[in-house]
DNA sequence: AACTACTTCAACCGCACGTAC
DNA sequence: CGTACGTGCGGTTGAAGTAGT
């Protein structure tokens, strides 16, 4: 379709270049017709003048009948644009201007529910359009897919949503608690450890009264952040039992997730499951993924919120306490450094900014990634230590657990400098980052993993000696086997585990070796074997090999 | 001040659906 | 019943605005 582009003068005094479509081109066959032979359709921003036609045609004859817009007025606009402008812009009672907060909130919970039904949601919004919700969500949909945040708050907890009726048949997942040992069970006797550290997590942490809430909760995050939302999909997720009979391919780490989940109809379509068990994870995050990764960091810092918000099942609202989504990317003008000693609870929009960074540059990486896992954009020890990370700079410290589990030190590399402003991203790549780490202090966080069914439990000891916003780190000294299965399913690579396929072989062995880790790991690989399923676009039948073992 | 990168949002496009003929 | 038309919806695009360098 060819257009000519033309600089016309607006009534109101401004310059549009706008574009008249050809008149052999003019919109056949998708309801923006041409007014008559050799007439054209203005396309384009509107003029003043042209809101003032439709408006009188409006008064005149009402809404509806657009395409007689054009027949019965000068107005060289197709039905099609005018029904929108008039939408969008001219009918009477439309708020403008950001959401407020409730409406952000609503939105959310809407999404939540009936996914990318624009018009839907327009309907509970007065005022609000589907274009503007629309927008609204894909700009959020950036946003926290830069800052690694799940799609959902907590509070947008599947068990709190009041399902509409189109989606209350299909495989509604929750979180149960009388059932949160049905996923920890899988066979393993190691669940009840983690259960026993998740309840013993749970006391340290005030807003987390259920862990096995939050970890279902984590891995909604980290589906979302896992996959990059590339689905976008409304927390819904089937069965572990309609995913493994169905075939499909885990939802979470996949690149491919979106030919996965299309939409919440498609669940509707699934067959109701006979068993009533359920829980919002994934067969990926109950069988198989490290769940406890997020939910790990979330308990190294309890108070604090930005990233783990995310994951954090909290009882009180977090939109209402802190605006974690202006409605452009702003900066507080108090310094990072002073929100940090200041608020230290939350620094949201310093950790965006740190997490932006380094997600816009990943340190650099000195890991061997198995041709499985390389496709996988998961990152997720990557988030958690960097998070974890940042948060250590925040001076907290705190111990959470038993040290006698502790393994594996991750030494972090920091960066004195505290504000990280939205263009660290070009800081890091001119170099300046290299600079700044000449004066780099240490942080050593010794983050003991236990690999359990898929999980990781943790106890960690947390020390830290100075602030930071913005660190890469160099080294991360693995001396367990599990860590090293972990880091195997956790590591993309860009947090230098030096590892080779040896010492992962090695750390296979041990943990299989009449481990019921292990077995519960060989068991969930077998029995499901026929279809391979897939952490992103891995299927397991390439799995590393814990899978083929 | 100029340039670049990024975000926002108005508008367009294609498709689907309902209805009239 | 088939076709044309009108309308609505969701996805996408690109110009304008903004912030950083």
């Amino acid at each position: 379709m060819s257009y000519t582009t033309t600089t016309v003068d607006s009534d109101d005094g401004m310059h549009s270049s706008v574009h008249y479509e050809s008149p052999a081109s003019a919109n056949i066959g998708n309801g923006c017709r041409s007014k008559g032979k050799g007439s054209v359709l203005k396309k384009g921003p509107w003029t003043s003048t042209e809101d003032g036609i439709l408006i009188n045609y409006v008064r005149k004859h009402g809404e509806g009948n657009w395409n007689a817009v054009q027949r019965h007025t000068s107005l060289a606009r197709c039905g099609k644009s005018c029904r929108l402008r008039w939408a969008n812009h001219l009918r009477p009672n439309l708020k403008k201007g950001a959401f407020s907060q409730e409406e952000e909130q609503l939105i959310v919970e809407m999404h939540a529910k009936m996914g990318n039904k624009w018009a839907q949601m327009a309907e509970h919004l007065p005022g609000r359009t589907d274009n503007e919700i629309k927008n609204y969500w894909n700009t959020r949909i950036k946003r926290r897919r830069r800052a690694g945040l799940p799609l959902y708050p907590p509070e947008i907890h599947v068990e709190d949503l009041r399902w509409g009726e189109e989606y209350t048949k299909s495989n509604i997942i929750r979180v149960d608690r009388r059932r949160r040992q049905d996923f920890l069970q899988l066979g393993s006797s190691k669940a009840n450890d983690l259960l026993d550290e998740l309840n013993f997590a749970a006391s340290l942490l005030p807003d987390a009264s259920d862990l096995s809430d939050l970890v279902g909760c984590n891995m909604l995050g980290i589906g979302a952040s896992s996959s990059w939302y590339e689905s976008y999909m409304p927390p819904i997720l089937p069965s572990p039992k309609t995913f493994r009979e169905s075939g499909a391919r885990f939802p979470i780490c996949s690149s491919n997730i979106k030919h996965e989940f299309q939409s919440p109809e498609h669940f509707q379509n699934v067959a109701p499951q006979k068993n009533p068990r359920s829980c919002s994870i994934s067969p990926c995050d109950v069988d198989h993924l490290p769940y406890g990764s997020q939910y790990l960091s979330d308990m190294m810092f309890p108070d604090s919120h930005t990233l783990t918000d995310g994951m954090l099942l909290t009882s009180k609202p977090l939109f209402g306490a802190v605006k974690l989504e202006l409605p452009s990317f702003q900066y507080s003008e108090t310094s990072a450094f002073e929100q940090w000693k200041t608020t230290p609870s939350s620094p949201h929009s310093d950790l965006l900014d740190s997490v932006d960074a380094y997600i816009q540059s990943p340190p650099s990486s000195q890991v061997e990634v198995s041709d499985c896992f390389s496709s996988c954009d998961t990152g997720l020890l990557d988030m958690l230590l960097h998070e974890a990370k940042i948060k250590t700079g925040a001076k907290h410290s705190l111990l959470l657990s038993s040290s006698e589990k502790s393994f594996g030190s991750i030494t972090c590399t920091t960066d004195a400098t505290q504000d990280v402003p939205r263009g660290s991203e070009t800081q890091i790549k001119s170099g300046k980052l290299e600079d700044s780490q000449k004066n780099l202090a240490n942080s050593e966080i010794p983050i003991p993993m236990q690999l359990n069914a898929g999980g990781i439990s943790s106890g960690i000891v947390v020390k830290s000696e100075e602030l930071d916003q913005v660190w890469e780190p160099k080294r991360v000294d693995i001396t367990r086997p599990d860590v090293l299965l972990a880091s195997s399913w956790l590591d993309h690579g860009c947090f230098g585990i030096v590892r080779d396929s040896s010492s992962m072989s090695n750390a296979l062995a041990l943990l299989l070796g009449g481990d019921d880790i292990g077995n519960s790991y060989a068991a969930v690989g077998s029995s499901s074997g026929q279809a391979p399923r897939g952490v992103g676009s891995c299927t397991w039948t390439n799995m590393p090999p814990v899978w083929s073992l």
